[in-house]
RNA sequence: GUGAGUGUAGCUCAGUUGGCAGAGCACCGGGUUGUGGCCUCGGUGGUCGAGGGUUCAAGUCCCUUCACUCACCCCA
């Protein structure tokens, strides 16, 4: 197990290689990847959340507004490109140019600077107010599915593409919609047979995150000698980033705790949240030292990890982002929501049987029989018949051996003995027996199988 | 950005005190004039990550570098 590590991978003819922390899924894979994003829109369609697409490439402010100049997404994460139309610049050929990692571009004109999306929901709170949905309907249940972009150093389970599922709910203050957002997490992972652990907890509003503030940061204060390295450089700028040190367990556990300073309502709307994730018999557990990194949640957060994973184990978090669609311009419209890393999902999938290969493998022997080949393979196909055709430029054996390699369960062979007599050979690869149909009733006899 | 570990065939890995580059799996072919798997015999495939140094001789020792993996950080 120390010594199991994947090498780098070889050069390509062109000595051309993926680039770091980006991945090829091949195989069990994709094939595990696709089955987690299946359910998760099977889920969405339960909940009668309605797809949203939307570029994978923004304006660089966006992510500077929503995430918060000092998160580390805004600071070093991001893919930055600086745009320039080709009529802006004509003597140069160069259109576009990359920005120097993690520099921040002083660029008077940030339109002109875009970054690839490190996450989903400022595009989607972006097209929400760009729609005006806002104003004209603002209960709205959105998700989207696709490829975000973070430039960190990679390790187990983080990769700079990565592929999340999220909903963002708008328009609902209440804590019923908060529990069946973490319901989704849950409906997503049991039929994928994964078992994931829930925390929760109420970060606070704008009405009483600010005495916890105070009481976190003076008590960061007061020992400031104890705190380690970390802590110490975040506490004046993100204070609630103590709460999950990991170093020093022993401060995190004995700060201020974000529910001891709840106002009435933040109060109320997290015991209600408890009470129906137990109604629908969803076990969970409060962590008090939960919080997010983003600066727009409030009161509910919640985490879905599994230890399964190594270091990164959170497969799906989320939380309440009341605030956010007014920061962006838009109506003061609640929010809530949560994202769902697909790959990390994938990776705790039990292992799958390989998937059945096709239905028939057609062999074409000889040159003369491929015409009748290509014809019969497509007529079979049109009934709903997977074909896997086999080149006539080997031996007999050779075709019979790839076609029993590709899990079909027909081998059809036409020669030219049997083009002469109108007929196929049909064998069945799983129980070695063979026998003759007439060209003209294969279809059928395939088609009778219900081999589909 | 920081730290540690690992780089030998497509994959998983052996390779002794420095002495001709290996196995298993995979792939291709023979054993069948047109019949798969199992078996058997054979074959293709390597700048030993790269560069430099020591040595008669380096996969092996030294230096540099790159890549990957894991962890810190952060997060899905």
């Amino acid at each position: 197990m120390a010594n199991r590590h994947d090498k780098e991978p070889g050069p390509g003819a062109a000595g051309l290689r993926r680039l770091r922390g980006f991945q090829d899924l091949r195989a069990e894979q994709a094939r595990a990847a696709e089955r987690v994003e299946t359910v998760c829109r099977q889920v969405a369609r339960l909940h009668n959340a309605a797809e949203i697409r939307i570029p994978a490439l923004e304006p660089l402010e966006l992510y500077r507004r929503t995430s918060g100049e000092s998160s580390d997404v805004v600071e070093k994460q991001m893919f930055a490109f600086a745009l320039r139309e080709p009529d802006d610049d004509e003597q140069s050929g160069a259109d576009n140019t990359i920005a120097p990692a993690g520099q921040s571009p002083g660029h008077p004109e940030l339109a002109a600077w875009a970054a690839l999306r490190p996450e989903g929901t400022p595009g989607v709170v972006r097209a929400y107010v760009e729609a005006g949905l806002d104003r004209s309907d603002p209960e709205q249940r959105l998700y989207y599915l696709g490829p975000m972009f973070r430039r960190e150093r990679p390790q187990k389970g983080r990769f700079r593409q990565f592929t999340q599922f999220g909903v963002e709910i708008f328009g609902r203050p209440d804590p019923l919609c908060d529990a069946e957002l973490i319901e989704m997490v849950d409906e997503i992972a049991r039929p994928l047979g994964v078992a994931l652990r829930f925390e929760v907890n109420s970060l606070g509003c704008p009405v009483c995150r600010p005495a916890f503030r105070a009481a976190l940061l003076e008590y960061g204060r007061a020992r400031l000698e104890s705190l380690c390295a970390d802590c110490r450089r975040r506490l004046e700028r993100n204070p609630l980033r103590l709460l999950d040190c990991k170093t020093d367990v022993e401060v995190a556990s004995q700060a201020p705790q974000t529910l001891d300073f709840l106002c009435v309502e933040c109060r109320a709307h997290f015991v209600a949240l408890g009470k129906l994730l137990g109604a629908v018999g969803l076990n969970f557990e409060v962590n008090p030292r939960l919080v997010r990194g983003l600066d727009y949640y409030c009161r509910t957060a919640f985490e879905a990890a599994s230890p399964a994973l190594g270091a990164q184990n959170a497969v799906a978090a989320g939380g309440r982002y009341d605030g956010l669609v007014e920061a962006l311009g838009g109506a003061a419209v609640a929010g809530s929501g949560f994202a769902l890393g697909v790959e990390r999902m994938a990776l705790l999938l039990p292992a799958e049987p390989a998937g059945d290969g096709p239905e028939v493998a057609l062999i074409a022997l000889g040159e003369r029989a491929v015409e009748q080949a290509v014809a019969m393979a497509r007529g079979l196909r049109a009934l709903g018949l997977g074909v896997e055709t086999l080149a006539p430029t080997r031996s007999l054996k050779a075709m019979l051996r790839r076609a029993d390699r590709s899990g079909a369960r027909y081998a059809v062979i036409v020669g030219e003995r049997e083009l002469e007599r109108d007929v196929v050979q049909l064998r069945d690869l799983r129980q070695s027996s063979q026998r003759e149909v007439r060209t003209a009733e294969l279809a059928a006899v395939l088609g009778g199988q219900g081999v589909a």
